[in-house]
DNA sequence: TCGATTAAGTCTTGAATTAAGACTAAGTCA
DNA sequence: TGACTTAGTCTTAATTCAAGACTTAATCGA
């Protein structure tokens, strides 16, 4: 399969990775969330070719995960920002920040804390439920077919 | 810069992707939560090239994320299982499959649902803060550097 | 017994992607 | 005018991937 045949599949974590799901996205995300947002500052930080992260920040304005915006008319400069929608990535990023924390922070601690600014906390991320707001994990979930589910696409291996 | 440098970095996310950031990888581990564990289902519904699954799943296994298990002696036969450190990618799946839903679901809704055994609820992930429980969001947080920040990687820029 | 089947890979080849860094274009600054 | 800045483009060699044929070792069915 090629990778842009992902976008296809009836599935939400293939139309996101679609989307995200190359080496080097999350990482020029995790930068335009420390308010990194341009070209050569991004390109140095990251250590990424330039080509492909040209390529990459063409990808990711034309799915709308970042608007390109100019900060200054003379002469025409332009920025990398966040939209509403590559807002809504972070419980991914921080995700993956609390998993890397967990597994591969060296005796000192994290690298990086967050602090939430309504309680004034170093905090972790807890995944919690819509419905009840209890902590949810792995194994107290299972999942069934959806509205959206092409017929004959459902093996009926999760309905335990 | 190369794709395993990226383990050595001062940064967690940058670690995490180490891990699991290339372009397959989700992929398989939404497999493995959907309980497909032996290669050839894996190859076959992935449409992944044989190849490259066997490279990912030993990186996986490798890394502690997957663990190899016999099913069967004769002949010796073994799957793929999530180890404790594998459960605890969740987070991100989850969060990455909603994302996917709220942006790329058809008409008709998401294609597959996730119910709260607890609750017994269909749900969405909603993040929240270990500490006082709300909900947080991006726009809800500011890092700063931790016990583990290396001297002289960090800018300042985001002391705001 | 013997051929077919199954599972879990390995191997090969051509195509696509990436790393590294030189080069370019357009405008500003001293 | 000449140096500098920003945001790219271009080139080349190395790496990775897609597709699918092939392999190995054991079981199953006739």
């Amino acid at each position: 399969m090629k990778w842009q045949e992902l976008e296809q599949e009836n599935c939400s974590l293939a139309r996101a990775m679609a989307v995200v799901g190359d080496r080097w996205t999350l990482l020029v995300l995790r930068e335009a969330f420390l308010r990194v947002r341009r070209f050569d500052d991004l390109q140095e930080r990251l250590g990424i070719a330039r080509r492909v992260l040209t390529e990459r920040l063409r990808h990711l304005v034309d799915h709308g995960v970042l608007e390109k915006v100019a900060y200054s008319q003379t002469p025409l400069r332009h920025e990398y920002r966040l939209t509403e929608k590559g807002l809504g990535l972070y419980p991914v990023i921080i995700g993956l920040v609390h998993w890397g924390d967990a597994h591969y922070a060296g005796k000192k601690g994290p690298p990086l804390l967050h602090r939430h600014k309504a309680c004034g906390h170093d905090f972790r991320s807890v995944v919690t439920c819509s419905e009840c707001g209890e902590p949810v994990d792995a194994r107290s979930v299972t999942s069934h077919p959806g509205p959206g589910a092409r017929a004959g696409e459902w093996d009926g291996r999760l309905t335990d």
